[in-house]
DNA sequence: TTGCCTGCCGAAAAGCTTTTCGTCAAGCGT
DNA sequence: ACGCTTGACGAAAAGCTTTTCGGCAGGCAA
């Protein structure tokens, strides 16, 4: 904790243990070798006087903070705060404390985020763009230390890490096909947002499947979701259940969205699977706890974690390896839900 | 981003703007009056130097990081993933970002937390034990700001910030009770943690509310759960449905826990409530959105987040009031497992 | 006109750690 | 015995901002 005033310092330890300053910094971060009886001595002055180091003066002098930025949408999704989790524990093997910066999926905030005014005090940053897309480049000024989670949204030399969204889309979507459904909808599609989002690429691939299996998309059975929160799941469902005729089977774009519309079909009495089939995508951990259980999309999230933070810290020791892109591996994982 | 060499500094801009460093600090931070001109001057020499703030210096110059530090149990329970949420909103208003610390419940972590290992660059901590108790006293090492989160188990100066455990246990077994149940078993309790601790003292008020009602409360239907997770939530209800004589309802000592419960039942075929009713404590979001919808306890976190981190601005601004202690109001939300 | 106050800003100190430079002694090889 | 390397540590600089101390000019009152 900072003190104010009279905070104890080096100096203050080394006058006790009869060395200087540096002899104390020496022994606190083990880089150089100090006689073991001094060591000693320095712990002991440290002990007796309570002295704890002040990382203020430590990141002036290395320029390095011990703290790395995540920028995500929003903690009331699931899959971000799984993420998160991963993301905190990952960083633990680099000594790295993260902060977590809500974006709200505001297109300010995320211009803010990437300008710095909102992460000063941090090493680098682990960042999903939501309203940010091509044509934006403009705004990552002189950001080396970042990868960007989600498909190649800029063009700079910018570290990218994704999951495969298409493919996973396609093979939700080719599942329900091949379960015997023919009335398939979506919720989750976004018009306002980039081509590049994950909104645009499920649904881009949804339709793909569709048409590729001989099946239309009504524009009605595609739902718009803004925020793909519980309630905007079970909205959507209700809408879809309106329908004069309402769908046989749901892909819902995230788990968050599915647990919704699972409320939505129970308040009216619809069966799943039998009456309409859901599938989600992100593999949750509460999607195995639901009823039934959300048949949904693995999409990698413990890689993603794993390979931003990896990368980033490749970025942060200056390895100039070129920009690298990397995908996760996704599968299905089939549940009682469809 | 704390960059490492050539970063540009106050003196840098100021020799553009024609001033000095101290008088960009006064226009940057707005404290001191500078004539117009001149303020336009430096804002320009800001921008065209691509000027960043260290804060790291600023830190160490003022004493203060701007940061404060959330330590919890775990992100894998709901509630503390509201908490934390909320926190992060109310520490906004106060201009300050917040660092999540997991302890995972354990003892040695909460300690290092204390000690203040973990929390190096921090103005502040918002801290809710869960092994640490009475007694613990002598690990609060020169530890002002600091508001703990939970019973008062410290006896030294802390503010403390709590809900209604016992009120709220209470409120939740009458009901049960009240709604002609009479075998009622309970999911949460923690023979190893502190009797000042959430599972101890929703435990004894389940018991006191039983034995007013004249009911007993039979060593089987008081399963034990370490975590608080979902599989535990599942697993305690698993094993109370092979019991030779099962309840007709449980309570659970939160949300997550219930949600595993619930899948639990729903996986035997067990109706909710109609053969066993399920209660909840902590009013989630996706409380709303099981099937069915959980009956719960409100616990007032909202008023947790705010009170906790308005307490912890107050010590923070030095204001020498007497260590408070509050409490927030719960009340039953009734839906339709119970 | 003199004295005082206010607004604006330069010079310099303070805040604490890490790192560079240098010193001193001891150890080792020749 | 001499030169060189290595180990242990002191002195001091560097890292960047905020704040204190003044100084200077202009305005206002006496």
């Amino acid at each position: 904790m900072a003190r104010k005033g009279g905070s104890v310092t080096m100096a203050d330890v080394g006058a006790r243990a009869g060395v200087t300053a540096r002899t104390v910094s020496n022994v606190l971060s083990g880089h150089t070798s100090v006689r073991p009886e001094t060591r000693d001595r320095v712990l002991r002055a440290v002990d007796d006087l309570g002295y704890r180091l002040n990382t203020s003066a430590r990141s002036l002098r290395t320029g390095r903070t011990g703290t790395i930025t995540l920028a995500i949408p929003d903690l009331m999704i699931d899959y971000f705060i799984d993420l998160a989790r991963r993301i905190m524990t990952e960083a633990e093997r680099h000594d790295w404390t993260v902060v977590i910066q809500q974006t709200g999926a505001r297109r300010e905030n995320e211009i803010a985020i990437l300008s710095g005014a909102r992460r000063q005090h941090s090493d680098g940053l682990i960042f999903q763009p939501h309203a940010l897309g091509p044509g934006d480049e403009r705004h990552l000024t002189g950001n080396d230390r970042l990868v960007i989670l989600g498909e190649r949204i800029f063009r700079g030399p910018v570290d990218h890490v994704t999951m495969a969204n298409t493919e996973a889309a396609r093979l939700a979507t080719q599942y329900l096909i091949d379960r015997g459904h023919r009335r398939i909808a979506a919720i989750g599609a976004n018009p306002r947002v980039a081509t590049t989002s994950a909104a645009s690429l499920r649904l881009d691939a949804f339709r793909d499947t569709l048409a590729k299996n001989g099946l239309s998309m009504p524009a009605e059975y595609v739902v718009t979701a803004e925020e793909w929160h519980l309630r905007d799941g079970a909205a959507g469902m209700t809408r879809l259940l309106g329908l004069p005729q309402p769908p046989d089977a749901v892909f819902c774009f995230n788990d968050t969205m599915a647990f919704g519309a699972l409320h939505a079909l129970a308040a009216r009495g619809v069966r799943v699977p039998d009456d309409v089939a859901v599938i989600g995508f992100d593999n949750v951990a509460m999607a195995e706890f639901t009823t039934p259980p959300l048949t949904t999309i693995e999409p990698g999230t413990a890689q993603v974690a794993k390979q931003a933070v990896d990368l980033l810290a490749a970025r942060v020791a200056g390895r100039g390896a070129p920009p690298t892109e990397v995908l996760t591996d996704c599968s299905l994982v089939v549940r009682k839900s469809a």
